[in-house]
DNA sequence: CAATATAGTGTCAATATGTGGAAAAAAGTG
DNA sequence: CACTTTTTTCCACATATTGACACTATATTG
């Protein structure tokens, strides 16, 4: 069971947005609408069902605290994290912190990405892929990457 | 079982496909009319029966997520990727997403590329091979290339 | 501590979008 | 040239998404 795709959503007045009707079925099976947002380094929002991010948060914090990068990781991934859940109607609430931090205001898009979701500002979103789209694939493609047959 | 052949295809008001009648029955028996379309980093749509998609999806999963390239991909294809499903009239409808992306509105061309098919705008598609037929071949072809025999 | 402001929640209606069928037009074939 | 098949357009219906509003809870401030 994989999640993928991208849909344009809005934001209403009040910071709430209406997950896709594809995705809401399983959503409720998977964890009865309990979602864990968090931020990503890319300035985007993370989005997982619950029992995928326990997962996730129990081997950000099984890391060796003592290490700078790890620490780093741990007070974003963790420190961000926020418990919610899907209203009635299929919304969630973004609180401003996550908000703020991801430029999320009226219109953004929500890509599918295996066990959870990013949620990007629009238009972060098109400046970031165009700039991946556009770069020359630099030198040194790791193994895996260059024996891939798409 | 190979998908080979240009179509030019129009899509209508509402954002819609026909699959020309000399693919549909393959398409049927390959997957039963479920296809997956995702993008390509030449802005033009990647149009996969499903079983092969879900494949590819596995490969690209697999890749680990701290990697810069792999994370990239990932976000792109699988990040795109929408299940679309032939209707009764051999239609399938491309989401506003994917259009968007593609620049694709009316007029567009369907390539058969063995396993997938690609599609394009129509007139990003001329222009693009027309750049690559009026490219000078650059020294250095990898021995792959040298050796070939067409 | 009460009054007021701010943020959050739920419901409903309006709008936009997707879906399916079928008729009309165009193209291909004998 | 007539007939068949394919493609395209059109229309009606269903559903999803967005916007609006009113009500509740929580904070803030004098």
């Amino acid at each position: 069971m994989m999640f993928r795709g991208a849909t344009k959503v809005t934001i209403d007045a009040k910071g709430r947005l209406a997950i896709p009707t594809r995705y809401r079925d399983r959503i409720i099976s998977r964890c009865d609408g309990q979602l864990v947002v968090t931020v990503d380094k890319d300035y985007c929002l993370l989005l997982y069902p619950y029992p995928d991010w326990e997962e996730i948060e129990r081997k950000l914090m099984r890391l060796p605290s003592l290490n700078k990068q790890a620490r780093r990781l741990q007070r974003l991934m963790v420190g961000y994290a926020t418990e919610i859940e899907m209203d009635g109607n299929g919304r969630i609430l973004l609180s401003k912190e996550l908000r703020e931090f991801s430029s999320i205001d009226r219109q953004s898009i929500l890509i599918g990405q295996g066990n959870k979701f990013e949620l990007w500002d629009d238009e972060s979103w098109n400046k970031k892929r165009d700039s991946w789209l556009g770069m020359e694939d630099e030198a040194g493609l790791s193994t895996e990457l260059e024996t891939l047959s798409l």
